[in-house]
DNA sequence: CATGAATGAGCTTTCATTCAT
DNA sequence: AATGAATGAAAGCTCATTCAT
């Protein structure tokens, strides 16, 4: 009925970034075993058959969110470079730690899936194949904080900045992992809690 | 057609296992995206329907084989206790981790499955439900020894065993997640090299 | 490729009926017991997925056959209140056994499949439950003839139409079944001679 | 461990009848739709494969059922040519109802059965070839009752004996069928209410 | 003979995908 | 481009039947 092209923003487009984003909305709240397409499609608000203007396949949409949709720690960081130097190395890890529980909790679910699917495994494999992969990126950045801190000599120069960035994420990682199945933490602590018992354990290994 | 003596174990206990172990063997190397009963069936050399008379539904399977295949790191540790106040900390760390590796290797593949799957996630609330949950007890187990080395003074007064705990299995999960999906480790070290990097940045944290 | 005027219904509503004739004409030659959704599906000329766009269950399917194709016997009886006080009431009560014979004929397979499955039954007592159960209903259509030829002295004051009506409809249903299981009446009439016979017997019942 | 014939009745002969009664039973309560073999099995207190010593399959069973528990108006009936002349025939073709009635409210199920399922159709269609049909051996016997006072003159000369019958069986029997799916029947009334306005509508056709 | 674990054909149902409109 | 009815392969599960013990 509508002719002509009206709109700013095409609307295919605007169809594709809203079946991603319907896709990882139902991915957070019921995970990729009972995720049909049907549902997906309902919750972007168009028709079963729209996905396939997009998408070749299903596996191709969901590809396409671990890729497009995968939360990156750098926008949760911000301005993480400009701490260097101010404030204490505790208190800024701190902060960085605060972010990367955000940072988990979103990407969790998103990790489960590709886990539990081989396919989407394949398919992260190929897609990232050659380059550096999203873990190493997230952990680069975090290393470069503290790799800058040490060249400033706030951080003991014999440390390791990545395994250190390792150790804060890992953890993050690890206690998200138990948090999205079992609905409790391993440890019982709040998340502000858990951040300042991890930047002080951390810190201890890093002080000069 | 019968040689030797092969009734010590019932067939139907036989049978049962070996559905847990077929069903452990393809979540491995497969997923639990396309797991089938037939599948599971047939790497167990039994007919589809056989499965049934030992589980009530594929869920019931894969939660007896979340609960019952689950590995266990103190089973990995040996003799953990024994170490105390043998050796050096840095040195016994270096051999927990090493264990750890080989747990959370073992651990990853049945955990996505169960993140994946929202049933299978509440059949895990549900059977650990006021009990005390696994990634807790395993952390305990580790605790334990932090805890038992800082008792006789070779761990600092300060440092909190739950924590320190927790920074070391969680980096060795998280590792093994990244390990499982990407094929290659996110910092690129051997298990050995690994182990020693963090065992030495962990005892750092802790030494009197 | 489209010729006339064909879409006067929906195509889809014509699914829905051609799933629920298929599944009567099946039922007349089969019975429940050996009746497949995709033997329905195929009856109906569709895909054995189809059927569920328009029925939740295959018992949903039966239910809606049993009381969307439940034969009706006023729309055989036609006009049946306009023979009131006109021929006689014995030719009349022919006329009426003779169409109660096809009514009955259509009813049996219904009647046996739904005694044969308890989910069918229980539906059934649910749909009519509070209302007034279809053998009332028929039964009322017949004895209201019988009450107005009462009325008007063509028949014995005394009489129950009711049990009167009910034995006319008994007879030919109870023989119906015998027809339908044995091939053969037991009485060995034709229908015509048995409409004679029948009416001639109630009728001695009836006259003042 | 018992060896010897220690019993008077051998067991396979108890075991046959037990598995027949446990079928009858099962088919009261539950229909066929969803009667098992190991249902009846069970019922009958042996193993899922005893069954097949007896029956060759579940047909079978099921056919041997509806021939040897079919259940018999004339054991109900007890002496009824015993009757002829005695009392009134009013109170006679009442005590003849309320015999019928429990007669059929045992055969629906099995007649139900048989409606449903072809296979049993074709079956007891091949057991009763070229024989008297039950349905009709039935009528007989309440007919020879009605020719008996007829010839006596207790009963109008041009009555038909059979049609008679077949009235009063048949109205009882689709009384039955609408009290087994609906649970309620057609007309409301009490058993005994029943048979008293069954009767008296009957005989006013009777009378001489 | 009885047992009951095992079989496997076949059922109902789901859902990614297609295609006429 | 979008729709959504229709498809049909394949899943989970049942149950009549068999057969080693």
């Amino acid at each position: 009925m509508i002719t002509g092209s009206q709109r700013m923003i095409t609307p295919t487009e605007n169809l594709r970034s809203g079946l991603l984003d319907a896709a990882v909305r139902l991915l957070r709240c019921r995970g990729v075993a009972d995720l049909t397409t049907r549902d997906i499609a309902r919750e972007a608000g168009c028709s079963p058959g729209a996905m396939y203007r997009h998408f070749a396949t299903k596996t191709d949409l969901l590809a396409a969110v671990t890729r497009e949709r995968l939360p990156n720690l750098r926008d949760q960081l911000g301005d993480l470079v400009g701490h260097v130097g101010s404030s204490s190395v505790e208190r800024n890890l701190e902060q960085i730690i605060l972010a990367t529980q955000r940072f988990v909790a979103e990407l969790v679910p998103i990790v489960t899936a590709v886990g539990a699917d081989p396919e989407l495994r394949a398919g992260w494999r190929g897609a990232f194949h050659g380059t550096i992969i999203p873990p190493r990126e997230t952990l680069e950045t975090v290393a470069a904080y503290i790799d800058a801190e040490q060249r400033i000599g706030r951080i003991d120069r014999h440390a390791s900045p990545l395994m250190s960035a390792s150790i804060l994420l890992g953890e993050c990682f690890s206690n998200a992992v138990v948090q999205y199945i079992f609905g409790e933490s391993a440890d019982g602590m709040s998340p502000e809690r858990h951040a300042r018992v991890l930047a002080r354990t951390v810190w201890k290994g890093l002080a000069p």
